[in-house]
DNA sequence: GTAAAAAACTAAACCGTTTTAGAAATTTTT
DNA sequence: AAAAATTTCTAAAACGGTTTAGTTTTTTAC
């Protein structure tokens, strides 16, 4: 049975004669370190159990001003990507003792904002962001400030702060080469709006890369932000665009789960076939890919080390910022998988 | 930019030559009605708005005694079902001015208890939980001290409290009705374990339901509860069982979308096709069954609907609590809608 | 038997708010 | 011009822990 009732260290003190400083050491492990008697010691410990005594969160976070909380911001924990991504930032912290606050930034600029102010309000002791911010202003402050924080997923190339990503580029590239392998000569890359998101940015870098690799000329026609409110509408647009100018491309390489639903919305909508009329192969796997007609090919991100690397980095940093010892910057970059299904046609 | 300095009530009071109290109640709002002149008031507003104050929440919760947080409690936050409903909840209660803290329960129970009073502990104002225990013991303890909290999505019957569902009986119902109506005689239903779940009892009673009306004889062999933990292989097993002993359902009722997912994953990998060897309809539509070939039929829930009406249920028992009313408890049951895809094939 | 050392414990300050009870300054009344 | 009423403001307590700077008690040394 749970209850809310409060039990003070006053009270087990008061009930045990002794200062509320002896059982606050007590119960904080430090009984030997000062010299409190194994028998008062356990005298504490087991009235403390008894009576079900809980610190109050409250009072223990103003005098020590840390709250054995973390923060999450990403764009929307409803996104799968993220959702999974939080369940493992969840499980990862708590393992450590410490909980977590999960926000969705909605891709605002003056959201993420206001949630980063709202976590350093309440006094987490370190944040986990994944910033649709297209400047590093929100985040200088904190730097400086040496409050822990890890950038994840999405990263700034010129501010030097500790980072977890997956090799984006890479991974494209390996994406678009595998189209490439596959006989393709004309393939598009669709990115989601904001394009400046630099997961987005590495993406479309890696895919002009491979087309570079294999001396395929570059198409600006070929390359599309598509706008994050109305992806399935833009693709739709797109895509007879390209059949009205008899510009089809043979494949499509498409940079994240969402884009891809849109995607494959609207390509069956409009009656094309995969892989027959167009392939395709997207970033993020997700369980429609494993399971759609045909099973699309996709990259994976390895959602969980990413968490458990965020996690573990940023921990460090709480811990060394205890000590007041200097922080030393650290990047991860992980290494992506392709998974190998049937949404690209073997062209030639 | 933001910042982590701390400016206190104390700085803006000493910069102004006024009191810590006089600065507290302009602050709060409560300047005219404590009589505290509008020039002074102004003063106060301008300086703690360019000092960037804002308040230590440890302070304010310790002395107040509560947090402006509330706890949501779910299975698993990867789920779809419940990222998007966690992701309604934050956009609610952030709304009015609330945070929340989204917990996983991951179905068990021992974790579900932890979380509570860990969220009790951290003093939230309100808890909304979608609990996986059979007992109510856990939260007897929280109705007898008025604590707030709602049940979402999972209830207990012969416990009364502030319940917000949907109608799985009907929506089960509804969606059974409509496979035999199409034809079928031979139903299964698939739910998931654990089987004590209200929303899988009460689906295989609208299932049983919808048998009855229409006279249709129940059939314990095609009542199967499958393991969370293997529905794929469990589907994979059963299914195969049918089709040695010549038993295969014409259609089948899945009564969540994990269940579906395996599902759909077996009878693909066993060589059968949806509808013309099978026909099947899912509770909870999710983006994998408006893109799946054949799309499939579903039971849609009203998330936004179930957590806005969480929220208001929560967030006035916090209010009534504060003027230490009587706690009334309200029940809302949502209706269900059924989208018709092609995924039951019309017989006969 | 007393001084020094060690062991066991504690009073009070502190963290930053809100709130209570009341004081000081100003205005109105007589 | 003093008393009363009103307006404006404040000192101090309270919330419940942790930590600092001790104090008291017991043991050891000589």
């Amino acid at each position: 049975m749970i209850k809310n009732k409060k039990v003070s260290l006053a009270d087990i003190a008061m009930a045990l004669g002794v200062s509320k400083t002896l059982v606050s050491m007590v119960l904080n492990g430090k009984g030997d370190e000062n010299g409190i008697s194994k028998k008062t010691q356990e005298r504490v410990m087991e009235l403390a159990e008894s009576m079900n005594y809980k610190p109050n969160q409250f009072a223990r976070g103003l005098r020590m001003g840390r709250s054995n909380t973390i923060g999450l911001i990403v764009s929307d924990i409803s996104n799968p990507f993220y959702s999974r991504l939080a369940r493992s930032v969840e499980d990862a912290v708590s393992e450590s003792g410490y909980n977590l606050m999960i926000c969705s930034s909605d891709e605002s600029e003056e959201k993420e904002m206001k949630l980063l102010e709202m976590l350093i309000n309440k006094q987490v002791d370190g944040i986990i962001l994944s910033s649709t911010l297209d400047s590093t202003e929100h985040i200088e402050g904190l730097q400086n400030e040496n409050f822990p924080f890890v950038l994840i997923d999405r990263i700034y190339n010129d501010f030097e702060t500790n980072t977890v990503v997956v090799d984006n580029k890479l991974g494209a590239y390996e994406a678009v080469d595998f189209i490439i392998n596959n006989g393709h000569k004309k393939i598009a890359a669709f990115v989601i709006s904001p394009a400046h998101i630099s997961t987005q940015v590495d993406r479309l870098e890696g895919y002009k890369d491979a087309l570079k690799k294999h001396s395929i000329p570059l198409n600006q026609y070929y390359q599309k932000v598509i706008p994050r409110e109305e992806i399935y509408q833009t693709v739709c647009q797109i895509l007879t665009e390209w059949k009205t100018d008899h510009m089809m491309p043979t494949a499509i390489f498409v940079a994240n789960n969402q884009i891809a639903i849109g995607s494959l919305e609207a390509i069956r909508d409009l009656g094309l076939s995969i892989p027959k009329d167009i392939s395709i192969v997207s970033f993020d796997d997700i369980d429609l890919f494993k399971l759609y007609s045909p099973p699309i090919t996709s990259v994976i991100q390895p959602i969980n080390s990413i968490a458990r690397n965020a996690v573990e980095i940023l921990l460090d940093n709480i811990k060394i910022k205890d000590n007041s010892d200097s922080l030393i910057k650290v990047h991860k970059c992980l290494q992506t998988n392709i998974v190998v299904r049937n949404s690209v046609l073997k062209l030639g």
